[in-house]
DNA sequence: GCATATAATGAGGTACGCTCATTAAATCGG
DNA sequence: CCGATTTAATGAGCGTACCTCATTATATGC
């Protein structure tokens, strides 16, 4: 009947989208209902599909919105560091803030994390991408440096990274343990940098013996001649 | 009207069990449908529901019986492994072994990894707890032992074992690569315990210093003595 | 061979995502 | 300022999903 009064397009949008984001936070995408976003955003679903082609496509909306968001305050602050622990301290502990600053979009994220149909090619795949980007520009160019060992396999250890942070996230939120993003950043670099160190290998180490002995001997000599 | 000829219940059971995993494994648990399990199984859905509580019962039985095979068959190779490098590198091998025999599971089990509502407690907690135990025994032996380092948080380990393996499969399998679990458990196990294990401490690399300062003084004196 | 227990049924309830013909509001030309 | 056109918004309704339950068919026990 009285339908409300209408509103610019792109504020509808972004009204929508904000409600959207809501629900999808709230409860995983299958469990989230299309009535309950429009209930929300103050429309009926009908409304809704005229902004959206499906609820996967605002799905994905809400999605690429956060990772926009997320890859924007990284991309300066991460401009401005260059050592190769200091970068991944900052990646480590910059993923770990997420699930600190906002639990729900952190849940969502790890929920969600497609390996869907349409997916490659889109634009949140692109976005996935550039997110990852950071870290393995940050293990490309430690291995360049020297500052992590060269037989290093970069697919293996930014798998492992973002893994192992996706596991040890859901670990504690799963017992209602806080997360501190600092404190944890640093052990786990810490964990990460002891194996990806380049170390002298334990070739290199045993010639130290040999060689303390040939010094010995020179100073021996040196001695000898000098009282001699 | 002529209903099938009913059958031992157990049987009838097994059926739908049996169904149940072929739908689950092609398809994610919100997507896979009762109808279809149901008329895998040759009955109708009404049937599926005398014999499991709801669909996510009937879920939990699939996966129930997977944990069980499995542990059933890790438990004895388990038992007869002894060395912390052995069990980690056998470990980590079973489970890419997953992926390889049958992929449908494994994608399953990582998908549906359950962060789920009443699942503590659930026997399903309760298995996978007891597979990830042959985990956390292996890396709190290895400390027990001397293996591995004695400051190693056992939890951080076990959470980027278990997390960056999930990430490889998924990767690996997402563009379509092969999963070769002896080669790459050898890689990945390697990687793990050349972070893992004690080393000569930093107090043992640092006489390089002295060693240094004790040849540039030799150097020195040498030269001069050569000019005098 | 009748009574009881139980396996199996399928119609129907509720909720979901989504479509589409229709309506109401804004915009614009004269 | 008013009719015409565009466009935002609607809500009834379709197909399908999970699940319930009164009912039917079959097996079992006495």
């Amino acid at each position: 009947m009285t339908a409300l009064p209408r509103r610019r397009k792109s504020v509808r949008r972004a009204e929508i989208l904000a409600a959207a984001r809501e629900v999808f936070v709230a409860r995983p995408f299958e469990q989230a209902s299309v009535a309950e976003i429009a209930a929300r955003a103050d429309c009926v679903e009908g409304t809704l599909y005229t902004y959206f082609r499906n609820k996967r496509d605002l799905f994905d909306a809400v999605l690429t919105d956060a990772y926009d968001v997320l890859i924007a305050d990284i991309e300066p602050r991460f401009a401005a560091l260059d050592g190769t622990a200091d970068r991944l301290r900052f990646l480590v502990s910059r993923h770990l803030q997420i699930a600190l600053d906002d639990p729900g979009l952190s849940t969502m994220l790890r929920r969600e994390a497609r390996g869907g149909e349409p997916y490659f090619g889109s634009r949140l795949h692109a976005l996935n991408r550039r997110y990852v980007r950071f870290m393995t520009r940050t293990l490309a160019d430690g291995i360049e440096r020297g500052d992590l060992r060269a037989d290093l396999d970069l697919a293996l250890a930014r798998d492992f990274v973002f893994g192992g942070l996706e596991h040890r996230v859901r670990d504690l939120l799963g017992r209602g343990r806080r997360i501190e993003p600092a404190r944890m950043a640093r052990e786990i670099t810490a964990m990460l940098l002891e194996g990806w160190t380049p170390r002298a290998a334990p070739a290199d180490v045993e010639p130290l013996g040999r060689i303390e002995a040939r010094l010995a001997r020179l100073e021996g000599e040196v001695r000898a001649r000098a009282r001699g």
